[in-house]
DNA sequence: CGAGGATACTCGTAAGTTTTTCGTAAGTCA
DNA sequence: TGACTTACGAAAAACTTACGAGTATCCTCG
């Protein structure tokens, strides 16, 4: 982004939080100096393209602004108005008022895809589409490597339904030890096995000395990028 | 939202502070400076549809404002807004500042991980948490194996935000000759290559000769597992 | 180092749309 | 009936879009 651009989007910004409402293109063109609203169209057309601004046609003052989009404006626990997308593509409003809880699982814990790292608890929560949604389920955030190939990461978030057992083959988030990984269940006669999804880590044997239990299966992951870098985040 | 519709709206709300009750809708002519009371007719309608006012059909001073009114909708200029899904793809936006935050998101093509497949709309939504929406954000579904390394894999889906601009490193959703594609995005001077993340894989170089253009950039990925297998799903 | 080529930046004007406004007539409610 | 609220229709004003074109800057390459 040049410093021109910057500074259009800077007024604009500067200028909803003051008005509440969002500059006309005069506006703007006074704004920063412009003589023509060419210009203006030039550089709402440059910060479009750039993803930092949305327009919709032909709205007077339809700007909206996108910029460091307010990664979590929500706080957790808020409750948000909600509007649903019915079948044909028409965005049917919600009704006033109608509040609809998010949903929100508790995030509590981290788990480790490659070494065990200790259990603990945190007070925070994930939203979550409802599919991963579900009485009991908790988001774990993924620490280690062992499962990239299942596609899962370091930073991941990974919703998780509680149960104690499980089937071959599932991918389980369990405790060994008091620490808590996720992996691979494989179980013949009484022998349990953790795998990893990483060909360079080994499987942990479990055996009887060993504290071990399920805590549930896994349900979903999610990934969060960064706008301004192609990379994991958060 | 425009200038004279805050006017209004501000108007109300002193009224109402002022008085404890409603303003009928000849004091709310007067007070804002109107001849007719079609105007003030057009306003309130206006308003309503921001969902900013909700009115009691027929009732006198029958105007009831929202609550916690103008702060958020407005205040940032950035709401955070889905689309809807217009035959043949194209998305539209919501009415401005729709007081509404879209936990779905339009599901509007399939990307090629591996090889490019041809594009095309679906007419379909899809949940997200809010980080991952914005204006205009849509999802794909991904096909191919091209990105593993980044851990995003067949049948993930993930949510896109619009701009036909990228930075070197970015993760890309790009259109290479009427097929879509989930790419890194890399380009020196005039070359532009789009760079799976994947060993097995090469390049994608686009050539001058060849129609390109981005459609967004990675904002987030998601996928769902099936309880009963360990397997990745829908 | 200079030429050539992209990119950024700027102006102006002529459509094309939406908002804003007015007035008048009809419908409601107590 | 009186006090309001709804319902068009229509014209002016305010804004947004669509071109077309002309500088200035920076980078690359021979």
């Amino acid at each position: 982004m040049t410093p021109k651009q910057k500074r259009v989007l800077d007024f604009i910004l500067g200028f909803v939080e003051e008005h509440g409402f969002q500059p006309s293109q005069m506006e703007i063109a006074q704004g920063c100096g412009f003589e023509s609203l060419g210009t203006v169209q030039h550089y709402l057309r440059s910060l479009e393209r750039h993803g930092l601004l949305a327009r919709q046609a032909n709205a007077k003052r339809g700007l909206q602004l996108t910029a460091n989009p307010p990664c979590l404006p929500f706080a957790k626990g808020a409750t948000l108005t909600a509007g649903t997308i019915a079948k044909g593509g028409t965005v049917t409003p919600p009704p006033l008022g109608a509040n609809v809880t998010f949903l929100e699982l508790p995030l509590v814990g981290i788990v480790a895809a490659g070494k065990p790292v200790h259990a603990f608890e945190l007070a925070d929560a994930i939203e979550v589409p409802s599919a991963m949604a579900g009485p009991g389920n908790v988001v774990y955030e993924v620490r280690g490597d062992s499962m990239v190939e299942m596609g899962i990461m370091d930073g991941d978030y990974v919703a998780v339904h509680p149960q104690s057992v499980a089937e071959n083959g599932q991918t389980v988030i369990a405790e060994v030890n008091g620490s808590i990984t996720i992996k691979k269940y494989q179980r013949k006669g009484n022998i349990i096995q953790l795998l990893p999804a990483n060909a360079a880590m080994s499987p942990i044997m479990v055996t009887e000395d060993d504290e071990f239990h399920i805590r549930g299966i896994l349900v979903g992951s999610m990934r969060f990028y960064r706008k301004w870098t192609g990379k994991s985040s958060t």
